[in-house]
DNA sequence: ATCATTTCTTGATTTGAATCAAGGTTTTCG
DNA sequence: CGAAAACCTTGATTCAAATCAAGAAATGAT
């Protein structure tokens, strides 16, 4: 029998017991969520926190003059959501959107909590889950001015081609922080070589 | 008699037991840090992480190209370091580097973990913490291209205007990801307004 | 299959910031 | 105090990406 994808996520980073997990599963509802389907806005106050299942989201933010920007895309077994806002019931400064039809698991604010509490390597994985999150944002921000579109674009090629196939070049645009204009001549020049 | 920053911070979060700070604080040791030192270089396993009690640290990344990026200022009251080198013993990504004489608490990895383990609420301010680290790295990362420098400059003046006053400007232009040329031109023309 | 919508490409032009270069300030330190 | 170093400003030029504009290709819906 597979493994579960969330159980693979919480080994991934931790020594997480598989004998926790069902308890853990427990916590969880399974949601499916439309292509293009919102699943929180900017300004709201986020209700779940998401681990995807089958499929693909987006989460961006929108500028007061209207310029949006991707921030990540979350795909299978990897969760997505808005965890300050949701434990301290603050404004999300982001929205998220499904890229695909998907399918999810959703664990409320009074479940986390609950596992937080009574599931200790749950806590551990959090912990050590949100460390890596950190690290790796320090390098996406390092990189927003020391790496040129191009080399960004030649990174994702390397890192995560799976990712150019499933969604449309001006989303990767947004997200690699240039035009779609720019992204296409960007792709020219590559692809000639 | 003055609360401790350290406990200030904790409760700032979470609501952390006075009772229980003494067995944490003793996990610390105290740290004397000359300007310009470098605590820890990219590729460093980070053997400790930094709470600040005086001084001002600046944590970065150079690129292969030596192009070198600000990715934010760590003041007293607030933490540094590089949480997923240390517990995962992997190369850290960023430098970190005293911008001022500094004085810090430091906490190995070993201390880390015992106090993870034994103040249950320790692990819950660090959850949180970091979920709210992240969300503001989002906003970050959301900024870098839906804002000109010339926004990201007076949001600094609102926001952080301590931080204007106490580094060199070629810093805070590196922080806002411009030249120091342009940052000298950003200010001119805000100044003459 | 066909029409409509969405997405992508290409070209011409503009623009904001980088770069190059040099002089002026301020701070540091012997 | 005075010299050296560090930092900041200003100007001229270059350059990469944005913008503007239009048309081509792909996708989806009926």
């Amino acid at each position: 029998m597979e493994k579960h994808l969330l159980l693979k996520e919480l080994q991934s980073r931790h020594e997480f017991p598989e004998e926790e997990f069902p308890r853990l599963l427990e916590l969880f509802e399974v949601r499916s969520i439309q292509k293009n389907e919102i699943i929180f806005h900017t300004g709201d106050i986020v209700k779940y926190c998401y681990f995807i299942l089958k499929g693909c989201m987006q989460q961006y933010y929108i500028s007061p003059e209207g310029i949006e920007k991707i921030i990540y895309f979350a795909q299978e077994g990897t969760w997505t959501g808005e965890m300050d806002s949701m434990i301290n019931e603050t404004p999300s400064i982001v929205s998220t959107q499904a890229v695909e039809d998907s399918e999810v698991l959703i664990m409320n604010k009074a479940n986390w909590e609950n596992a937080i509490r009574n599931i200790p390597d749950f806590a551990l994985y959090q912990i050590k889950k949100r460390g890596h999150t950190i690290a790796r944002m320090k390098q996406q921000l390092a990189q927003t001015t020391t790496t040129t579109p191009d080399q960004k674009y030649r990174q994702l090629l390397n890192e995560t081609p799976d990712l150019l196939q499933r969604l449309p070049l001006y989303k990767i645009a947004s997200y690699i922080g240039v035009t779609p204009e720019t992204l296409s001549r960007i792709r020219k020049r590559n692809t000639r070589l």
